[in-house]
DNA sequence: GAGTTTTACTTAACACTGTTAAATTTTATT
DNA sequence: AATAAAATTTAACAGTGTTAAGTAAAACTC
């Protein structure tokens, strides 16, 4: 009784059709200016065939972020895993990484981390325990929990500290992304100053 | 001939009654929620006559942004205006306003600083040169190169620490109110820890 | 292998959206 | 009162997300 299995991969098979091109559509012209019909164009199927394998359409939103969370995850434990450096130097890193990760994804890092609540009003949250965005955050109090151990930043509340860190990576991420029409400094020179200045205000 | 100036005088009327209206739904209801119709509704006039007065949806945006900024101008200048204080403390001063304002009206502040141009493809962007988003930043550099001036901040570009000071300002104001599921700590106890990390990230 | 049931998918439709062109009402001028 | 100008509206277009009903295809039963 093979057949139901080989049903099951095929469902699957197209449910990651329709993700992908969601997912390059979304990346290449932002959620708001791709469309249900859009997609189904480009996949070929009826509008109404991705309504059977997704709730709607920022459920299909919510899956591909879990998607682009995972790569930002598979890249920040790649530092981690090399961990010939001190703690302090793998959470730079790992910064770096984040912000780096969104200016090369901004679509994706709009969707996932800046495009706000307010457009899914009366939408269902996902819920955030177990998600991609736990795991990932994980990571970041991970290594601020290493450095606080290694005495290379001050004692405190992790949880605390992970999210100011998370709020300064967010926001020079976020401004370059959504403010293009604003003068800012050299990217590097700004991303550099980011870095420093919280890695500094953290210092014991 | 006062004729023509009362009938400027009420147009102007009409441009803010629509203007009011608007801000007051995009802020209530956020900007994807709120349609021209809704508002003209709202008015009591036809959908096409907001058009009389705005070039398009984004245009009543706009506007709103810049009132927003307005407001976020005038305190900030209060602040600076009872300068008893040292230009440090202003400064920080300067940046819980910044934070506060963004969280009292969180649609407001969702629509001018969050909102991804990407939702705006092939609109207009409004020129930064000239707007009172200009204005506002150029509050946040005269306070630093004060705290700089009076050595209490470390000497460098003062556009480079302004801009890392909107960062964090901004990322911490951002994630609050774009990810409300997310178990942060206690609100003040995270808003001290981003203003104090990032100060003290650039003292001398 | 024919008939039945289940699954997958599509067609047609609803109630919206932003926006424009044409028609109309209101106001001012002669 | 008749004409010109301005302000506002009606009607329409082309699009949106989404649902209910209908159809085609595959799988199962006999």
């Amino acid at each position: 009784m093979g057949v139901q299995e080989r049903r099951e991969r095929e469902k699957e098979e197209l449910r990651e059709i329709i993700l992908d091109a969601a997912s390059e559509m979304f990346a290449q012209e932002g959620y708001a200016n791709v469309s249900m019909r859009k997609i189904a164009d480009k996949i070929e199927y009826s509008p109404t065939t991705i309504y059977l394998y997704f709730k709607d359409k920022s459920d299909l939103l919510n899956q591909i972020c879990e998607e682009t969370f995972g790569k930002l995850i598979e890249t920040v434990a790649a530092i981690e895993a090399e961990d010939s450096d001190a703690p302090i130097n793998c959470l730079q890193k790992g910064m770096r990484a984040y912000i780096e990760f969104g200016l090369k994804y901004p679509n994706h890092y709009e969707i996932t981390f800046i495009t706000p609540l307010a457009d899914f009003l009366g939408k269902e949250i996902h819920p955030y325990e177990g998600s991609m965005g736990q795991k990932a955050f994980e990571h970041i109090t991970r290594q601020v929990v290493g450095s606080m151990k290694a005495g290379q930043i001050k004692k405190g509340d992790a949880a605390t500290i992970s999210q100011t860190i998370w709020a300064a990576i967010h926001g020079v991420t976020a401004l370059l992304i959504s403010h293009q029409d604003f003068p800012f400094v050299e990217k590097e020179i700004l991303i550099d100053s980011v870095i420093k200045t919280t890695i500094k205000g953290l210092q014991a």
